[in-house]
DNA sequence: AGAAATCAACGAAAAAATTCGTAGTTTTCG
DNA sequence: CGAAAACTACGAATTTTTTCGTTGATTTCT
Protein backbone atom coordinates (compact mmCIF):
# COMPACT_ATOMS: atom_id res chain seq x y z
CA UNK A 1 0.00 0.00 0.00
CA UNK A 2 1.50 3.47 -0.70
CA UNK A 3 2.06 5.90 2.37
CA UNK A 4 1.05 9.12 2.66
CA UNK A 5 4.04 10.67 3.73
CA UNK A 6 6.90 9.93 1.77
CA UNK A 7 9.56 8.52 4.10
CA UNK A 8 13.34 9.56 4.51
CA UNK A 9 15.25 7.90 2.02
CA UNK A 10 17.47 5.28 3.48
CA UNK A 11 20.99 5.37 2.34
CA UNK A 12 20.53 2.55 -0.40
CA UNK A 13 17.27 4.38 -1.60
CA UNK A 14 19.32 7.77 -1.92
CA UNK A 15 22.02 6.09 -4.12
CA UNK A 16 18.68 5.24 -6.70
CA UNK A 17 17.80 8.56 -6.07
CA UNK A 18 21.09 10.19 -6.76
CA UNK A 19 21.30 7.93 -9.77
CA UNK A 20 17.85 9.23 -11.41
CA UNK A 21 18.45 13.08 -10.31
CA UNK A 22 21.82 13.29 -12.45
CA UNK A 23 20.60 10.60 -15.65
CA UNK A 24 17.29 11.45 -15.60
CA UNK A 25 14.26 8.77 -15.83
CA UNK A 26 15.78 5.21 -16.06
CA UNK A 27 15.07 1.67 -16.09
CA UNK A 28 15.82 -0.93 -13.77
CA UNK A 29 19.14 -2.10 -15.97
CA UNK A 30 20.10 1.45 -16.10
CA UNK A 31 20.06 2.29 -12.49
CA UNK A 32 21.98 -1.04 -11.91
CA UNK A 33 24.57 -0.68 -14.48
CA UNK A 34 25.03 2.96 -12.97
CA UNK A 35 25.24 1.60 -9.49
CA UNK A 36 27.70 -1.18 -10.49
CA UNK A 37 30.52 1.53 -11.40
CA UNK A 38 31.29 0.90 -7.64
CA UNK A 39 30.58 -2.31 -6.08
CA UNK A 40 28.35 -5.01 -7.35
CA UNK A 41 24.79 -5.17 -7.03
CA UNK A 42 22.34 -7.78 -8.22
CA UNK A 43 19.66 -6.60 -10.52
CA UNK A 44 17.15 -8.28 -8.69
CA UNK A 45 17.86 -6.49 -5.83
CA UNK A 46 18.03 -2.96 -7.67
CA UNK A 47 14.57 -3.93 -8.95
CA UNK A 48 13.18 -4.74 -5.50
CA UNK A 49 14.45 -1.51 -3.53
CA UNK A 50 13.02 0.15 -6.74
CA UNK A 51 9.76 -1.12 -6.57
CA UNK A 52 9.48 -0.56 -2.86
CA UNK A 53 10.86 2.87 -3.45
CA UNK A 54 7.58 2.80 -5.55
CA UNK A 55 5.93 1.72 -2.94
CA UNK A 56 6.97 4.48 -0.30
CA UNK A 57 6.20 7.30 -2.81
CA UNK A 58 10.10 7.67 -3.51
CA UNK A 59 9.39 7.20 -6.98
CA UNK A 60 6.95 7.19 -10.05
CA UNK A 61 6.60 4.29 -12.87
CA UNK A 62 5.80 4.54 -16.10
CA UNK A 63 4.38 1.18 -16.66
CA UNK A 64 3.51 1.73 -19.83
CA UNK A 65 5.73 0.14 -21.65
CA UNK A 66 7.16 -3.26 -21.12
CA UNK A 67 10.67 -2.00 -19.58
CA UNK A 68 9.00 0.48 -16.86
CA UNK A 69 10.83 3.81 -16.45
CA UNK A 70 11.09 5.21 -13.21
CA UNK A 71 11.79 8.68 -11.96
CA UNK A 72 11.83 10.36 -8.61
CA UNK A 73 8.82 11.48 -6.88
CA UNK A 74 10.83 14.59 -5.54
CA UNK A 75 12.90 16.84 -6.82
CA UNK A 76 16.26 16.36 -5.59
CA UNK A 77 15.73 20.25 -3.91
CA UNK A 78 13.19 19.52 -2.08
CA UNK A 79 14.44 16.02 -1.02
CA UNK A 80 17.77 17.54 0.21
CA UNK A 81 16.12 20.40 1.82
CA UNK A 82 14.18 17.32 3.74
CA UNK A 83 17.19 15.68 4.39
CA UNK A 84 19.21 18.92 5.49
CA UNK A 85 16.12 19.83 7.61
CA UNK A 86 15.90 16.42 9.23
CA UNK A 87 19.97 16.33 10.55
CA UNK A 88 19.43 19.93 11.24
CA UNK A 89 17.10 19.08 13.98
CA UNK A 90 18.32 15.94 14.81
CA UNK A 91 22.22 16.36 15.08
CA UNK A 92 22.11 19.86 15.48
CA UNK A 93 19.34 21.54 17.07
CA UNK A 94 18.04 23.28 14.72
CA UNK A 95 21.05 25.54 14.47
CA UNK A 96 22.10 26.43 10.92
CA UNK A 97 25.07 28.32 11.72
CA UNK A 98 26.63 25.52 13.17
CA UNK A 99 25.87 22.97 9.90
CA UNK A 100 26.87 25.66 7.68
CA UNK A 101 30.33 25.93 9.91
CA UNK A 102 30.63 21.62 9.90
CA UNK A 103 30.07 22.01 6.24
CA UNK A 104 32.91 24.16 6.01
CA UNK A 105 35.34 22.10 7.63
CA UNK A 106 34.33 19.09 6.54
CA UNK A 107 35.61 20.07 3.12
CA UNK A 108 38.34 21.70 1.37
CA UNK A 109 36.21 24.89 0.02
CA UNK A 110 37.35 26.99 -3.02
CA UNK A 111 37.80 30.98 -3.30
CA UNK A 112 34.97 31.03 -5.80
CA UNK A 113 32.61 28.63 -3.94
CA UNK A 114 32.75 30.76 -0.55
CA UNK A 115 32.47 33.89 -3.60
CA UNK A 116 28.92 31.96 -4.57
CA UNK A 117 28.18 31.40 -0.90
CA UNK A 118 28.59 34.66 0.12
CA UNK A 119 26.23 35.43 -3.25
CA UNK A 120 23.71 33.27 -1.63
CA UNK A 121 23.80 35.20 1.63
CA UNK A 122 23.02 38.55 -0.21
CA UNK A 123 19.87 36.81 -1.82
CA UNK A 124 18.42 35.49 1.80
CA UNK A 125 19.03 38.88 3.00
CA UNK A 126 16.65 40.46 0.31
CA UNK A 127 13.52 39.10 1.93
CA UNK B 1 34.81 -6.74 20.51
CA UNK B 2 35.44 -3.02 20.11
CA UNK B 3 36.01 -1.83 16.38
CA UNK B 4 38.86 0.06 14.78
CA UNK B 5 36.65 2.89 13.09
CA UNK B 6 33.59 4.44 14.84
CA UNK B 7 30.52 3.83 12.22
CA UNK B 8 27.73 6.37 11.65
CA UNK B 9 25.89 6.47 14.58
CA UNK B 10 22.30 5.64 13.90
CA UNK B 11 18.73 7.84 14.73
CA UNK B 12 18.25 6.19 18.07
CA UNK B 13 22.15 6.83 18.41
CA UNK B 14 22.37 10.07 17.91
CA UNK B 15 19.27 10.78 20.38
CA UNK B 16 21.87 9.53 22.68
CA UNK B 17 24.91 11.53 21.74
CA UNK B 18 23.15 14.46 21.38
CA UNK B 19 21.42 14.27 25.23
CA UNK B 20 25.17 13.26 26.55
CA UNK B 21 26.55 16.48 24.41
CA UNK B 22 24.13 18.28 25.99
CA UNK B 23 24.14 16.94 29.84
CA UNK B 24 27.61 15.97 29.98
CA UNK B 25 28.29 12.27 31.09
CA UNK B 26 25.20 10.25 31.92
CA UNK B 27 23.84 7.44 33.79
CA UNK B 28 21.18 5.30 31.69
CA UNK B 29 18.73 6.24 33.43
CA UNK B 30 19.60 10.01 33.20
CA UNK B 31 19.49 9.53 29.61
CA UNK B 32 16.15 7.14 29.18
CA UNK B 33 14.42 9.81 31.38
CA UNK B 34 16.19 12.67 28.69
CA UNK B 35 14.83 9.98 25.98
CA UNK B 36 11.05 10.12 27.61
CA UNK B 37 10.33 13.41 27.35
CA UNK B 38 9.01 12.66 23.87
CA UNK B 39 7.83 9.26 23.51
CA UNK B 40 8.31 6.50 25.96
CA UNK B 41 11.28 4.02 25.35
CA UNK B 42 11.90 1.26 28.18
CA UNK B 43 15.16 0.99 30.57
CA UNK B 44 16.70 -2.14 29.19
CA UNK B 45 16.16 -0.70 25.51
CA UNK B 46 17.86 2.36 26.41
CA UNK B 47 20.68 0.15 28.15
CA UNK B 48 20.82 -2.13 25.60
CA UNK B 49 21.68 0.51 22.96
CA UNK B 50 24.42 2.25 25.43
CA UNK B 51 26.46 -1.24 25.41
CA UNK B 52 26.01 -1.82 21.55
CA UNK B 53 27.58 1.94 21.51
CA UNK B 54 29.88 1.25 23.65
CA UNK B 55 30.91 -2.06 21.69
CA UNK B 56 30.83 0.45 18.60
CA UNK B 57 33.31 2.62 20.25
CA UNK B 58 30.58 5.73 19.87
CA UNK B 59 30.69 5.63 23.42
CA UNK B 60 33.48 5.26 26.92
CA UNK B 61 32.18 3.77 30.04
CA UNK B 62 33.29 4.16 33.61
CA UNK B 63 31.92 1.08 35.81
CA UNK B 64 34.21 2.28 38.50
CA UNK B 65 31.02 2.80 39.91
CA UNK B 66 27.69 0.61 40.50
CA UNK B 67 25.84 3.13 38.41
CA UNK B 68 28.06 2.92 34.84
CA UNK B 69 28.85 6.60 33.65
CA UNK B 70 29.24 7.20 30.06
CA UNK B 71 30.34 10.01 27.86
CA UNK B 72 30.61 10.61 24.21
CA UNK B 73 33.70 9.01 22.42
CA UNK B 74 33.86 11.54 19.74
CA UNK B 75 33.01 15.63 20.12
CA UNK B 76 29.92 16.74 19.23
CA UNK B 77 32.27 19.23 16.22
CA UNK B 78 33.82 16.13 15.42
CA UNK B 79 30.61 13.86 15.07
CA UNK B 80 28.74 16.89 13.51
CA UNK B 81 31.45 17.00 10.81
CA UNK B 82 31.23 13.74 9.82
CA UNK B 83 27.41 13.35 9.43
CA UNK B 84 27.88 16.26 7.41
CA UNK B 85 30.83 15.46 5.31
CA UNK B 86 28.84 11.96 4.90
CA UNK B 87 25.87 14.17 3.76
CA UNK B 88 27.51 16.15 1.59
CA UNK B 89 28.98 13.19 -0.74
CA UNK B 90 25.89 11.11 -0.91
CA UNK B 91 22.97 13.71 -1.13
CA UNK B 92 25.25 16.72 -2.78
CA UNK B 93 27.70 15.30 -4.41
CA UNK B 94 30.10 17.38 -2.60
CA UNK B 95 28.82 20.59 -3.56
CA UNK B 96 29.12 22.52 -0.09
CA UNK B 97 27.58 25.38 -1.76
CA UNK B 98 24.19 23.29 -2.37
CA UNK B 99 24.10 22.09 1.07
CA UNK B 100 24.38 25.86 2.55
CA UNK B 101 21.81 26.83 0.12
CA UNK B 102 19.42 23.95 1.33
CA UNK B 103 20.20 24.53 5.07
CA UNK B 104 19.46 28.40 4.67
CA UNK B 105 16.09 27.77 2.87
CA UNK B 106 15.32 24.70 5.10
CA UNK B 107 14.96 26.72 8.15
CA UNK B 108 13.87 30.78 8.27
CA UNK B 109 16.78 32.49 9.31
CA UNK B 110 17.09 35.28 11.34
CA UNK B 111 19.88 38.26 10.62
CA UNK B 112 21.21 37.87 13.07
CA UNK B 113 22.25 34.26 12.22
CA UNK B 114 22.82 35.51 9.03
CA UNK B 115 25.24 38.08 9.89
CA UNK B 116 27.02 35.11 12.28
CA UNK B 117 27.49 33.42 9.01
CA UNK B 118 28.89 35.56 7.17
CA UNK B 119 31.72 36.22 9.81
CA UNK B 120 32.62 32.24 9.76
CA UNK B 121 33.05 33.01 5.73
CA UNK B 122 35.35 35.73 6.46
CA UNK B 123 37.45 33.61 9.14
CA UNK B 124 37.60 30.65 6.36
CA UNK B 125 38.65 33.51 4.02
CA UNK B 126 41.94 33.75 5.91
CA UNK B 127 43.33 30.83 5.15
C1' DA C 1 7.40 -20.33 -35.17
C1' DG C 2 10.68 -21.62 -31.59
C1' DA C 3 14.69 -20.76 -28.75
C1' DA C 4 17.20 -17.48 -26.17
C1' DA C 5 17.44 -13.27 -23.81
C1' DT C 6 15.32 -9.74 -20.97
C1' DC C 7 12.06 -8.34 -17.81
C1' DA C 8 8.77 -7.73 -13.53
C1' DA C 9 6.67 -10.00 -9.58
C1' DC C 10 7.15 -12.50 -5.58
C1' DG C 11 8.72 -14.78 -1.58
C1' DA C 12 12.08 -15.37 1.36
C1' DA C 13 16.72 -15.20 3.38
C1' DA C 14 20.31 -12.27 5.53
C1' DA C 15 21.78 -8.29 7.89
C1' DA C 16 21.06 -4.30 10.69
C1' DA C 17 18.49 -1.64 14.03
C1' DT C 18 15.27 -1.44 17.80
C1' DT C 19 12.73 -3.27 21.54
C1' DC C 20 11.98 -5.72 25.77
C1' DG C 21 11.65 -9.67 29.36
C1' DT C 22 14.24 -12.33 32.58
C1' DA C 23 17.92 -13.35 35.61
C1' DG C 24 21.35 -12.30 38.75
C1' DT C 25 24.05 -8.67 41.26
C1' DT C 26 24.64 -4.58 44.18
C1' DT C 27 22.70 -1.06 46.87
C1' DT C 28 19.25 1.00 49.92
C1' DC C 29 16.24 1.03 53.63
C1' DG C 30 13.34 -0.56 57.39
C1' DC D 1 20.09 -8.75 58.79
C1' DG D 2 16.47 -9.24 55.24
C1' DA D 3 13.27 -7.35 51.91
C1' DA D 4 12.69 -4.08 48.38
C1' DA D 5 14.59 -1.26 44.89
C1' DA D 6 17.88 -0.19 41.31
C1' DC D 7 21.19 -1.80 38.29
C1' DT D 8 23.78 -4.57 34.46
C1' DA D 9 24.08 -8.57 31.49
C1' DC D 10 22.04 -11.53 28.33
C1' DG D 11 19.16 -13.62 25.05
C1' DA D 12 15.68 -13.18 22.13
C1' DA D 13 11.68 -11.14 19.56
C1' DT D 14 10.46 -7.47 16.28
C1' DT D 15 11.04 -4.31 12.71
C1' DT D 16 13.48 -2.34 8.97
C1' DT D 17 16.80 -2.61 5.34
C1' DT D 18 19.27 -5.11 1.94
C1' DT D 19 19.98 -9.02 -0.76
C1' DC D 20 18.91 -12.60 -4.13
C1' DG D 21 16.76 -16.94 -6.36
C1' DT D 22 12.81 -18.58 -8.81
C1' DT D 23 8.83 -18.15 -11.68
C1' DG D 24 6.22 -16.68 -15.38
C1' DA D 25 5.56 -13.13 -18.95
C1' DT D 26 7.27 -10.31 -23.02
C1' DT D 27 10.50 -9.35 -26.39
C1' DT D 28 14.29 -10.43 -29.57
C1' DC D 29 16.76 -13.16 -32.58
C1' DT D 30 17.33 -16.93 -35.86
Amino acid sequence: MARSKTPRPTDRELTILRILWDSGPCTVRQVNEAMNADGSTGYTTTLKLMQIMTDKGLLRRDDSQFKHVFKPALTEAKAQKQLVGDMLERAFCGSAEKLVLRALSAKKISASELASIRKMLDEFEGE
